[in-house]
DNA sequence: TTGAAAGCGCTAACAC
DNA sequence: GTGTTAGCGCTTTCAA
């Protein structure tokens, strides 16, 4: 690879002139940039990234810490904010740290498996001299990892951060709920049963009150009775639908596409056709929403958008402060809505 | 973040013998060495990763260049190779053409238009000081990208490289569609219909022949009429059902799920039972395939294998040749095997 | 408008 | 064993 002293040689010019072109900062002759130029497009030279980030202090390079890049809302966000970073001349770099391929579902709560990964991890990101991070969480939960005096500029994607400085940018649960049981209220169901993940989660939290909401705002009853909280699994759902079918529902609400699987499973053990006798909807708008028979009704979550708004914000802070003191600021939580997704397996009551 | 220096400084000895240290390059003195790590873990000091690959020549880092981070088969490869990269001590970056992104289907031959975002990062890339780099394809073909005098050691995941030192990890696809071939013929099938992608593409020719062999192997004539071409989507496999149809098959086989789930779209509306009066497989094992109904016996990718294996391949020429010109063998292929999933929409005949 | 010199954090060659 | 020196490729004063 050549350098930029090569350049320089070759243009009878020091290294800082060729810099200064490269960079635009002190003024230069039209004559010997053009030269510059030309020379730098002849040769092919690019200038060399480990030696920029070890001089300037910006690199216009972001780190993504994804949890994991194998989850199925990771890929889109991931490629959603390269492609912002992108239009901006940022250069994004993903870590993954493959939490489930570690440890499944066990290292909820065990905090200390998890910075035996994520400490690393954030050792080596800061080592890279990247001016910011956006930490992409797997599922929803609250992030305590970037507390007030981390170093660098920081986004929490896809989950919540307690950290005033640290901004999230989440999907509406609260809403995208709301609106997909206004919506079968609207057609006339009244009798709608919930199959949540555990009660404790967030997603499930969220959209329940959103369930809630749509309820009591059309005057029903909210009935426990008919709420079931599972695992997020395919069995989960099938086991939702075996208690809840017995309560004369019209309609049951999965909040999972990969749990309403389930509820088809257990309806059509049992004969009721759904789309027709009963009407099921999901939530997540996975591929496999449009290969249920019949195509399901469900809620598409705003993964390119919550990367695009992930991206922004910290591109916003990192050109605004130029290496300044952030702002301490409120903690800002952008909800990004869902959108509804009507196909074919809810029906009129 | 603190230094090397700074450490040496703390310890009252050089920046050398703190280098000496951390690199168990020339002998220390058990104390003082004792002393310096003690201060490391203090300090929580964590080398340059810049200044580090600015001066030394390794890095341990490896690039790996997706054609697109979004296609199904990617996140699985990619986090495979991480995993494998980890184990050796090596991180991988990532970088995404997002070639789908930009331009859907529409750039295939257009080799500019490609190069016009291929060649930057390979700058990048080069600029990076990485050792060397993981070529991720979308979908199989001969790539020419790295031809012989590419500086870094190259190994191209999931389609076929033309160059003498850059091994191609690929699915065994031949051998794939030979082995779901086989299995339906066992069964008692004798004409089965073939649904593959473009006629010039190569998962579509291989595929093809592993159903021909097969074919030819049982003594069954292979019939030209019973095979269809399509483009991977949904509607294809539709269309191609319809036409094949007709022809009194008592077997399809889709070469990609989704394509797959377009025959059912078909048989379904036939009223013809799939599993019962007609048996159908794919190809891929997306999760989709374990929601259709019934599921789908399907054929599927050795994604995790192919990942590890190009992996093992780069970090052994890396850890080889140290630096020495990498040896100039023969062009190595790798065919991974893909796995049978027996599931329930297949009929003994 | 341009250049010389210093230095970012680290490693390598060679002395002591 | 340990320190000194030089330099990787670049940017940044500051002087000319």
């Amino acid at each position: 690879m050549v350098t930029l002293k090569e350049v320089a040689e070759i243009c009878n010019v020091s290294a800082t002139t060729v810099s200064n072109v490269i960079n635009g900062k002190a003024k230069t002759s039209e004559e010997t940039k053009n030269r510059i130029l030309q020379v730098i497009r002849e040769t092919g030279y690019k200038p060399n990234y480990m030696a920029k980030g070890l001089r300037g202090k910006k690199t216009r390079t972001v780190a993504i810490i994804a949890e994991d890049i194998e989850q199925f809302t990771s890929p889109t966000i991931i490629e959603s904010i390269m492609r912002s970073c992108e239009q901006e001349g940022y250069r994004a770099i993903v870590h993954n740290l493959r939490l489930y391929d570690r440890w499944s579902d066990t290292w909820y709560g065990k905090e200390e498996e998890y910075h035996s990964v994520l400490d690393p991890v954030v050792k080596d990101v800061l080592s890279e001299q990247v001016d910011g991070v956006i930490y992409l969480a797997g599922h929803s939960r609250i992030i305590t990892s970037f507390n007030e005096d981390f170093p660098l500029p920081v986004v929490m994607c896809y989950a919540y951060s307690n950290s005033s400085n640290v901004p999230s940018v989440v999907i509406d649960d609260e809403k995208g709920a709301y609106e997909m049981t206004s919506y079968l209220i609207g057609l006339g169901h009244e009798r709608i049963g919930f199959i949540g993940g555990r009660m404790e989660n967030i997603h499930t939290a969220k959209r329940l009150m959103g369930y809630q909401r749509a309820l009591f705002e059309n005057g029903l009853l909210y009935d426990p009775e008919l709420v079931y909280y599972g695992d997020w699994s395919r069995k989960a759902g099938y086991l939702g639908a075996e208690q809840i079918i017995p309560k004369e529902v019209t309609a049951i609400f999965g909040i999972s596409d990969k749990m309403t699987g389930g509820i088809y499973d257990y309806l059509e053990e049992k004969g009721i056709a759904i789309g027709r006798d009963i009407s099921v909807v999901g939530f997540d708008n996975e591929i496999i929403a449009e290969y249920f028979r019949p195509q399901l009704t469900t809620t598409a979550l705003p993964l390119k958008d919550i990367g695009r708004i992930a991206a922004e914000l910290l591109l916003t802070r990192l050109e605004g402060s130029n290496g300044e003191e952030p702002a301490e600021r409120d903690p800002v939580v952008v909800k990004v809505p869902c959108k509804l997704i009507k196909r074919k397996s809810v029906v009129k009551k």
